[in-house]
DNA sequence: GTCATATATAGGACAAGTCAAATATAAGCA
DNA sequence: TGCTTATATTTGACTTGTCCTATATATGAC
């Protein structure tokens, strides 16, 4: 239940509407926490009824009125505990290990071709990280803070080094697979 | 959707009831996808009505009836196709990640023992998997088979380098606030 | 003596998130 | 001319999975 802090993270950043929330998860914290819009929205409204946040409504022609929320003195003070708690264990699942541990079933090039398209999905997700510094400095300007900055880069660091983890892992893999076969 | 296909690929071993399938995921698999009871039962269901097992009902006084599930040759066909299939990509949510992303509202001891934490609980993974090779040791006589017992190793492997990796990560930025402190 | 554990299945309630559609209009592009 | 994209919110249906409870009894631990 991580989607309602998050949310009160932006909000603490600046009043936003869910639309725009939107926009800032897709191009932050998406590769670590996808937001669904139709779950911002009634995030937004669950935080409303909890007094963390308030809404602004902005009257507008031609388009639904745009409502703005902003943080309360309560949804910092919450926001602030829930940071200092810890962490919710991850979801274990990785789907890609149920195929492997039953690949005893498959013929070994079928085996290694499920764990080169793996291996080119984690390739890609590296690509995709190696271009998010330069988006990310149009934001650490505009936030004018170093400390934030640097748990941002946090973050990315975090992704960088899974990924190649997996990676070696499935490159050593087939080459173990390979060595299998010569036998 | 995998669990359909992990019960599917444990019946393929050897005929099973529900009771019997939920113990094998939680000495096998668990790590990378755990089962819940209820969830196997309806599974199980579900897969009957698609012709994928069949159930052979094992009268018992004082107990329920056991239900011994046999996959069929259709199941044993659709486990195969599947197996070739490329793998559902992985849920991304780390939840950790959103506390560390917003963790520059937080003083920087928090930050750390939020670190320390996860640390922690990386450590007590290692262990728990440097116990399993002897548990499997076990089903790799049963089964007589050193392919399988390769992919099940290969399993194993993955949750090793992850979690190492996750780990190295965590130390460093532990590293790295103290660092920020000191300036 | 009581409590946990093992055997065995089933169903209801609920949480979180996904997907798609509805509503309304302006701007830009081919 | 028509298609896509942007702006902005809401609702309904659905999926996957979790948690808890019910039912019944035997055995071993403390």
């Amino acid at each position: 239940m991580s989607l309602p802090y998050a949310v009160l993270g932006f909000l603490n950043y600046a009043p936003m509407t869910g639309y725009e929330l939107k926009k800032a998860f897709d191009t932050s914290i998406r590769h670590f926490w996808p937001a669904d819009q139709a779950q911002i929205y009634r995030t937004l409204k669950e935080l409303t009824r909890r007094g963390w946040v308030t809404v602004e409504v902005v009257p507008q022609e031609d388009r639904p009125n745009r409502k703005v929320y902003h943080i309360t003195d309560a949804g910092r003070e919450e926001l602030r505990r829930w940071l200092g708690t810890p962490a919710d264990p991850e979801d274990p699942r990785v789907p890609l290990l149920i195929r492997i541990f039953f690949a005893g079933q498959l013929p070994s090039e079928k085996a290694i071709a499920l764990l080169e398209t793996y291996a080119a999905a984690l390739r890609a997700r590296l690509e995709t990280y190696a271009r998010i510094p330069q988006r990310a400095a149009h934001y650490a300007e505009a936030i004018q803070s170093p400390r934030e900055v640097f748990f941002w880069a946090l973050t990315l660091d975090y992704g960088i080094r899974l990924t190649r983890a997996a990676l070696e892992w499935a490159e050593e893999a087939i080459r173990n697979i390979r060595n299998l076969e010569k036998q």
